[in-house]
DNA sequence: AGTGTATTTCAAAAAACCTGAAATACGGGA
DNA sequence: TCCCGTATTTCAGGTTTTTTGAAATACACT
């Protein structure tokens, strides 16, 4: 029979207690099965590796063969280890392309826990708009995609995450606040309004008369933001994109049902994900499903 | 279970081969079995190695499983092949103490064979008196000595090897050439005669009272011929010693019976041999059988 | 959807492995 | 040297693991 890694187990085992009985019992196993498993080592190799019967003192080829073997079991230890652990995802590499406001919001979260568990993971986001998101996904230039609801993309897999409300966004102190919420579209007709990238996703005909009368339009978030901030009008985003330290901004919810976006989890049909990468999903989901799903 | 040399060797023979049946057949298995192996490998790690049933492309898992795998593989091939070829005598270092003569024509030729045989074998050959050769035995800076028959030695191990003829050594032109052989002891009453160490082992009475009527005592072997050949006188040596490419000198067997010294294997009892000593041993053997015992 | 091939599953057989009890070998002390 | 206690091996039988061939299933391609 071939050698096998539990012969030179048992054979250093062995050479390292001096005798059968004490590395039996660290092997588990009794004298008898230790003997016969050495046994058929040495007959396999046709010289003993013992100099008598009392496994104490081991011949030339012993000690040449106990080196060896000790070198093995070490290389096979390490890569078992290796290979265990990139199979429960403690090693690996994960590359997420999310939108923006994801990546700022939700992943910083998702990512603290999801790295203190796995020293050896490591993980890459990048910040692009949805359609990025996918054309980056179908191109293997990521493992996963965080955006909103983008059509078509065959052999993209997609599940929703969550839904994300639209509101609007106003300073603390605009006469907005004062209104009655959830506020109707009509609300912002008596105000100057920012356009921004979305709006183009909110079907309510009223609200696209009032996109289509807005004097400016804003596409880049932060920019947006200042200039709500300024008092140069009001807009309408998701409220997670104000989620943060937003002290001099509120999010006003709207009476529109269908003005949210989805926001979903992307990956490549017939292409597995690594575990990292598959566990990568799974600290998002609970992130996700802690935080009270944004209305 | 645990992961096995096999479950590896299994797992990179199909992913090289990119399916179950070419696999099974380098593996000399049926499909089943392998496709069991990999089974119960990805049960273990409980995240799929290969995309789908058909084995060609690999998870993310599997390829990096694959490099490792591979790693894993050729080291222990190695190992074993390292074990085995010290254990076949491949690899290895002998260390010899030999009394000149036989350093001097037998091992020559064991050597070359031997060397030859086994490339990665060392082999170190010191030559010495025969009292050094079993002191130096006895310290362990030798595996093996060769030496004449010197007594006790106890955790010495001796196996005769041959036994050589003691002769009268001297010119071709000498007048003992034209004795009668083999020649008596009284034969070298009559020339003068040169003593060397070995003298004393011949117990003959006639002998000693030659011994002890020479008036010339040379140690050195490399010196006592030259004397003989420059016509000083003639001496007694084993055949061995003038076995080798001596033009000038003749060997005249001697008709004392007891006249002989015993060349011995001597070795450590209680430490076994290096396998590369024993096939040394063996090569001695060899070479001794082959080539008629010296009478 | 249908077909042919590749793979998995299943149950049974083979091989490998382990165990406890009995036999044997060893090493140290009278 | 012989004896004794301990360590190791042997043995026979049971357990687990591995392999197999046949049948079922899944896959890819037309």
């Amino acid at each position: 029979m071939a050698i096998k890694i539990e012969m030179l187990r048992c054979f250093v085992t062995v050479a390292r207690s001096g005798n059968l009985a004490d590395a039996a019992e660290t092997l588990g196993r009794t004298p008898s099965a230790v003997s016969m498993m050495l046994k058929q080592f040495e007959e396999h190799l046709g010289v003993p590796l013992f100099e008598s019967e009392r496994k104490s003192r081991l011949t030339a080829l012993g000690s040449f063969t106990l080196d060896e073997a000790m070198s093995e079991l070490d290389h096979f230890e390490r890569t078992i280890a290796s290979i265990e652990s990139f199979a429960r995802s403690k090693a690996g590499f994960v590359r997420v392309a999310a939108v923006p406001s994801v990546a700022g919001v939700i992943l910083p979260e998702v990512i603290r826990g999801f790295l203190r568990d796995r020293p050896g993971v490591h993980v890459d986001i990048r910040d692009m708009d949805s359609a990025t998101v996918l054309r980056e996904l179908e191109r293997e230039r990521v493992d996963l995609g965080l955006a909103t609801g983008t059509g078509a993309g065959a052999g993209i897999d997609r599940e929703t995450l969550f839904s994300d409300a639209f509101g609007v966004i106003c300073r603390t102190d605009h006469p907005l606040t004062a209104s009655e919420l959830p506020l109707k579209w009509d609300a912002l007709t008596t105000w100057p309004f920012i356009a921004n990238g979305i709006c183009g996703h909110i079907a309510d005909e009223g609200f696209q008369g009032i996109f289509a009368d807005s004097q400016l339009m804003v596409r880049n978030t932060t920019s947006l933001l200042a200039m709500v901030r300024a008092g140069v009008g009001v807009t309408v985003l998701p409220r997670l994109v104000v989620q943060g330290a937003e002290r001099e901004l509120v999010f006003l919810p709207v009476a529109d049902p269908a003005a949210r976006r989805r926001i979903e989890i992307l990956r490549r049909t017939h292409t597995s994900l690594s575990p990292a990468a598959n566990s990568f999903i799974d600290a998002v989901r609970g992130i996700v499903g802690n935080s009270a799903t944004s209305q």
